[in-house]
DNA sequence: CTGAAAGCGCTTACAG
DNA sequence: CTGAAAGCGCTTACAG
């Protein structure tokens, strides 16, 4: 019975349903741009509530498991593919299919963000992640009008409003790595961070700001050094950081990489850490675990994370209200070896 | 031109085709009796000829890419990672849709393989790529009884016939190692291996022995260590080496692993990389590129290898045999850090 | 059997 | 931004 209504449901319906017309329908499905947010909302509550298919989804064999897309950007960074991990164990928990989709590998796309937008639906898509930076705000824009569930992991900068975002809570991260140099009794402490324009690289650095604010540690403007996240800019970081007149005794790196790269200038100059030179990273990737000495750092969930962007995705499905449009996950911090007392 | 004609053909441009109504040809296409033979038979030729497909088809071709599984045991392995990457360039270039699917993430498996392979085949799969030592016989022979193309790549052990493998030219890359080192002057050279019974490892231990051979240089059994493919057995090892009464001048390790358990040990003990022992791993993963020093290892196409999986999916889809139902791609010796001449 | 006519579900063009 | 009206492509019902 309820199945019958269910295959007799037509776009007329829903728009009945929703007191509309149905071209105002059509213009939904079809993500038109022709239709006031307000309409749009009511449009896409009642075809969430009668899960109303276009004849061509109706086809579809319904036995279909839910399918979601991944997308990311590349499959070398660590974190990618952490965060991958977290997907796929949700995914296997909760029978949902994962394709996956890197961007980094295409040429650039021939497709529209709109063309983009109507591939997914046409295949079958009923949700979206994104772990990308390259992923702009009009494809996601294109998405949402559809109604289709988009999770952004990680964003570099925080999307557009009505992306729900997942994240780590950086400035949190910050403070903590940096307490930690602090408590152990270190007073000339670097940040040698990342991109100036990047939000998250801007939380840490505000945690680290924070953390000396509150042991009354006056800030030092030549110890903290933007640049990118990448090794070299630890090795040169540390170069120049030792040619002050009173070098720091403790460096917080704003990822592992940077951290990496000054480890490795250190050890090409003889200095000891954590003897001479103490060292917090950013991440906790496999990295920190295995370089020598092994890096303290302060390691993101990205496991966590993955799954609750799919968790998200699967709530957005079934029509619920996400709680808020960004969710920080808790970083911790991960003591290794490469911090000591200063001598 | 021809483009613009394919997606304005509708039903009546059939009809008209054919000398026919419309009504005519929708019988036709949706199989009603109540045409004649003749009127039938005029009218599937003209379908033929133009090629004529459905709105619904329409999309649905467009939609329908085809899709291939790839069976991970698991994203953490470095090597997983660079198969996928290939796998996904040639999946991008190709037009086919990757469905994931990690096994290390399930618990055991409620399905048993015949089952496994039909939820396959239900889904909608048209092959399958297996980068997995988890997946045993019995599975891919159930998906081999239904006609689904599957690849096999780098199987520890070889799987049964008719299950088409990939992998790399293990015995070459191990005897290209061991000639690096020969000529260099080395004449005391350890293999330090994974297990006895895994095939790559056989294989890389005989290219050693092949190498030694061809220079005149007799083996000798206690430079021979199995183990595991884990960094303590490295350390282990280079321990058990350096208590012989000759301890060898060089080490030839059955993965990068091994090889960087080594140079941990070797920096713990003060020993010199390349200066007091040479170092070689196997498989090229970026750990080597990043050691320190950076580690001289046979790379693996592990890209390459991927890509050639799924191209010998779509090729099998196609109909084609494979040429063989093993391949092994070249590897290749990249020289860095670790290996010098003997003092 | 055949096809003109009516109908269905969706989309498009456009007046307000 | 909205929806009445027209249109599109296909299907159905039915007269011949």
């Amino acid at each position: 019975m309820a199945l019958e209504r269910q295959s007799r449901l037509t776009l007329a319906g829903v728009a009945r349903e929703a007191g509309v017309s149905a071209p105002t329908v059509s213009k939904v499905i079809n993500g038109r741009h022709d239709v006031s947010g307000e309409t749009r909302a009511k449009v896409l509550a009642v075809l969430a509530r009668t899960g109303y298919k276009s004849p061509l989804q109706q086809r579809r064999t319904l036995a279909d498991k839910p399918a979601v897309e991944v997308v990311l950007d590349s499959l070398i960074s660590a974190y990618n593919i952490a965060v991958l991990n977290g997907i796929m164990e949700c995914a296997v928990e909760s029978g949902v299919e994962v394709l996956l989709h890197v961007t980094g590998i295409e040429a650039a796309s021939p497709l529209n963000p709109d063309q983009r937008a109507q591939r997914i639906v046409d295949e079958g898509r009923c949700g979206m992640i994104v772990v990308t930076s390259a992923f702009g705000d009009a494809p996601l824009e294109a998405f949402r009008r559809r109604g289709i569930p988009v999770v952004v992991i990680d964003p570099l900068n925080p999307p557009s409003e009505d992306v729900v975002s997942i994240g780590s809570t950086d400035w949190a991260g910050g403070k903590d790595a940096t307490t930690h140099l602090l408590e152990l009794g270190h007073r000339r402490i670097a940040y040698l961070g990342g991109p100036d324009n990047v939000e998250c690289n801007q939380a840490r650095l505000h945690g680290y700001l924070a953390a000396l604010r509150s042991h009354d540690v006056p800030v030092q403007d030549d110890y903290i050094i933007a640049g990118t996240f990448a090794a070299d800019h630890g090795a040169r970081g540390l170069d120049a950081l030792l040619r002050l007149d009173r070098p720091p005794t403790a460096i917080f790196a704003g990822n592992d990489t940077i951290a990496l790269g000054v480890l490795a200038e250190a050890r090409r100059r003889n200095i000891q850490v954590p003897e001479q030179l103490s060292v917090v990273g950013f991440d906790g990737t496999s990295k920190a675990e295995e370089s020598v000495p092994a890096l303290t750092s302060v390691a993101q969930p990205f496991q966590e994370i993955g799954r609750a962007a799919l968790r998200t995705v699967l709530r957005q499905l079934r029509g619920e209200v996400p709680d808020s449009r960004r969710v920080e996950l808790a970083t911790h911090l991960v003591v290794r070896e490469s911090t000591a007392a200063p001598r």
